[in-house]
DNA sequence: AGTAATGTTGACAAATTTAGTCGGGTATTC
DNA sequence: GAATACCCGACTAAATTTGTCAACATTACT
């Protein structure tokens, strides 16, 4: 069970839009160069990511998106679920709409299908774009340089 | 993200087969019925985990199958890898022989795939057959009844 | 005004995966 | 030897994934 590269390309691509929140619009062509996203594919999934209200668009030479959202308002569960949809190992526990198998009252496959999702986002709900960028700081420019001087 | 019906065919038919543990072998055609599986499509995933080592199989007239180990010894996890691989949101956390992306030394969504596979195991590591077995006990079997009585 | 940069949209399609079906085997019991 | 059951490989329709492409719309800059 993987995610398909609709959710780890647009996770990408929201980190990057995160890192440079404030800042301006930055075109799609950095974004994908940047996050190896082929450009005409990622364009699809930023579409989605407008369309569920992540990110807006500013047309035009000098264009470009933008995250709609500081990064620490914006979980790594809403863009998942954007771009994949409920995040859950099967039908009856990700849609609360959705029928109940028909076995018995209750299904025991369900509790553990249900105890997973509740555990997958345990971490994704919990998770922003702000935390993702404040590993990377911590990663990528560690104690060997002064932010500063 | 949604586990395919491998995994979820998979794991009611081995769960069936818990419940029936120490009585001998039950026909496929009883854990389709009972389950509500396409037999001739049981057959194959019943096969993969014959190889997986978690199911043993009688031939001939009163044969069927049988787990190998007590439902207390199998768990989710062992059920849902032989069927649907590395349950992990990506491929660079659920092998840990798979190449690292080359975006940089540390890619930042890397942890974040890393830290729902960890919980996604911390669940199906956790569970056994046996505590699907003795929660359908307690399910469908509440103070109403009298075991012995 | 014109042009280059950028987002917008919809159509298309190859490759893969899923979810089976089917037919003819083989082993075992009665 | 007949009935029961597993075994195996081939086949396939449908859906999904992972893109590509072309034409168009909007804006900034000169």
């Amino acid at each position: 069970m993987i995610l398909s590269t609709r959710g780890r390309y647009g996770l990408k691509a929201m980190f990057e839009l995160g890192l440079h929140y404030g800042k301006g619009p930055i075109p799609l062509k950095i974004i994908a160069e940047r996050q190896c996203i082929p450009e005409n594919y990622l364009e699809q999934l930023i579409a989605i990511l407008r369309k569920a209200g992540l990110v807006k668009s500013v047309r035009g030479a000098q264009g470009g998106y933008l995250m709609l959202r500081p990064p620490d308002q914006v979980t790594v569960a809403q863009v998942l679920l954007a771009l994949e949809g409920p995040l859950a190992p099967a039908e009856c526990v990700a849609d609360p709409e959705a029928p109940r198998c028909r076995l018995a009252d209750e299904c025991v496959t369900r509790s553990v299908w249900e105890k997973i999702r509740v555990s997958i986002h345990d971490v994704i709900d919990a998770m922003t774009l702000q935390h993702m960028i404040e590993e990377q700081l911590h990663l990528h420019a560690p104690t060997s340089k002064h932010p500063k001087e």
